[in-house]
DNA sequence: CAAACATGTAACTTAAAGGTTACATATAAG
DNA sequence: CTTATATGTAACCTTTAAGTTACATGTTTG
């Protein structure tokens, strides 16, 4: 979950994911034609995607085709929506309403931490 | 948006998330001692996750007290249903129920939150 | 086989992240 | 007023992230 985490912090690897979404079986190459940066960084980016399980690869031959994976974003999601899932239910009747609503709850309430991931 | 990927990375500042949401109007102090790193370590991440948006603050005499704010991960999470939409589209209804059952459930559970100091 | 092509590895540089200790400021309480 | 408390700033250190160039390997194709 780290390395998801890890994997999305960088604008790049975001950037290469939508390309590969957009273009799935596409090769080294081909992403790395998308940007300025050199073909090595692109591939220690791309290697960074795949230990995270963002981007799965099959090797034909000499060429490597990408896949977009969205379960990892979805683990992520699920986190989120676990977690915060009462801010995200918020949505409805606004962030300002429930912050008063737990400030006022919060006396006969026990305190619960809940580990990260 | 690239502030709130990069602060949502680190694993302590998850926690730090975390711990906020459960204990809102928490002080600097109160956040520091739940961990092993100094204070300042602490206030660098705070200063990251308040300008990542993630918190806010108010400062009442000397105490600067902290408030989980949701909205850039909501921002997030919109920005990866549209841009993965078409991955995620399978998940919606789901999603949809699981809302539902949330917004239900909390008028029944007890909230898991205690105010600081 | 030789040349072009697609990918992989090694070694290095620079910048940024994440932590430390020491010191400074501002408020509350005795 | 003095002391304890809560937060803020400065300077520094170490590790990691992110990029580079140069070279190596493996696979088609003419």
């Amino acid at each position: 979950m780290d390395d998801t985490f890890s994997a999305l912090a960088n604008k790049t690897r975001r950037q290469i994911l939508d390309y590969v979404k957009n273009n799935p079986a596409c090769l080294v190459n081909d992403i790395s034609n998308q940007f300025a940066m050199s073909r090595i960084a692109i591939m220690k980016h791309l290697k960074i995607l795949e230990s995270a399980n963002l981007l799965v690869t099959e090797k034909v031959g000499k060429a490597k085709h990408h896949y977009f994976n969205v379960i990892p974003i979805q683990q992520i999601y699920d986190r989120w929506t676990d977690e915060y899932s009462r801010f995200m239910a918020s949505r409805l009747t606004g962030f300002k309403n429930q912050i008063e609503q737990e400030l006022k709850d919060t006396e006969n309430e026990p305190k619960q931490t809940k580990k990260c991931s």
